[in-house]
DNA sequence: TACTAAATCTAATACCAATTAGAATCTAAC
DNA sequence: GTTAGATTCTAATTGGTATTAGATTTAGTA
């Protein structure tokens, strides 16, 4: 009977190859869009020629889609860790804290995924776009129950539009990845600032 | 003596070309981004064949530097003249509002330029990023101003870094090219909203 | 009508892209 | 050490790209 190893091992490092492609895929769509983008670009950075990659990948396209799909997995992921540490029946201010701590961390911590994201948006394929629109649409949904909790709460002003609110935290968010530098601001500090200038404003 | 129309009409055709063809540049270059946008695509866009553009333009890239040139200054224009409106002396509340309606105004009105500015951040080639930097960090440097002059008049609270506060801001407008459809909410809103929000707070 | 200059087109160049099939190599078990 | 399977490479295919030079067309003038 074969050991473990046998089975085991060779997926791994198989796991392991994918994984570099990805890694090195993501960092350098997101620094000069899918479009100028090459396979071989993408095959040097991982060590290997073009032409190998379709071992492990059968399209450029398909790579796309699966930098895109961890990327938004990403964003979802730490959100929900920031959330799992907050008490059940958490309140809205509370929530908005988590959410905006959790999407701010992602996309400053990872920013080859996840600026792919937000960088490529109107500029991919139709076909990668409609395969990773459930995830996004997903997670977004998150965000409206979210801003639907606040304005039960009252906590959102009558007059204040809810869903245009939720759309103005999310710009503030994405556009971070725009001029964010490692060295700056803490990103702790980034989320008290938001939090408190979109729950009192600046004055 | 030749008539004015011998010296002016040549030259008001070769204008009206050269702005045909910026206009389809900028409505391909901002929906497909730079690489993917072919000069066949634009050209034929513009009912020409693909080497005729080279009567207009030197290359590709002077094309997409006068496509952001225009961007930006159109950009500033808006925002100029929302300046203008307001009595000299403007209070810093008066000054955020019309910023926030000319940049906005300008951004959803003439999308195909703003948002070849806007989603080809980091995708275009260096020659032409510095082509457009002057420009650019002119206007971020008004912007920066009417900031010190929110700090000044104490209307930007002591605890609110005035620069990030300014980066929040940019984001929430440079965002909404991104999900904006004509048909839902009109300027007017968007402005009166994202000026409360950021003065006052949802709450 | 014939001339001129502006504007556009044609056709070729040289290059780089994604993709594929089959050969070569590497790895690990027997 | 041999063998089988996994992994990578080589080399070719096909198609698109920006750019250019020179020919052609167009529009206005006399």
């Amino acid at each position: 009977m074969s050991s473990p190893i046998t089975q085991i091992k060779p997926v791994l490092k198989k796991e392991k190859t994918r994984l570099l492609i990805l890694d090195k895929a993501a960092q350098m769509f997101s620094r000069q869009g899918y479009q100028s983008t090459s396979l071989k670009g993408i095959a040097t950075a991982a060590n290997m020629k073009a032409g190998s990659l379709y071992y492990h990948f059968p399209s450029k396209e398909a790579l796309m889609t699966e930098v895109l799909d961890k990327s938004i997995q990403f964003i979802s992921d730490t959100v929900g860790e920031e959330i799992e540490q907050l008490d059940d029946g958490y309140t809205f201010t509370e929530g908005l804290k988590a959410y905006i701590r959790g999407h701010l961390t992602a996309i400053l911590k990872h920013p080859d995924y996840t600026t792919t994201t937000i960088r490529n948006n109107g500029q991919i394929p139709k076909a990668v776009q409609l395969a990773v629109r459930v995830k996004r649409e997903h997670y977004e949904q998150q965000w409206r129950k979210l801003m639907t909790q606040g304005k039960a709460e009252g906590v959102i002003r009558k007059d204040v539009d809810e869903q245009l609110l939720r759309l103005m935290i999310l710009g503030c968010l994405n556009w971070s990845s725009v001029w964010y530098k490692p060295n700056g601001d803490s990103i702790n500090t980034l989320v008290e600032q938001y939090t408190d200038v979109f729950l009192n404003g600046c004055q």
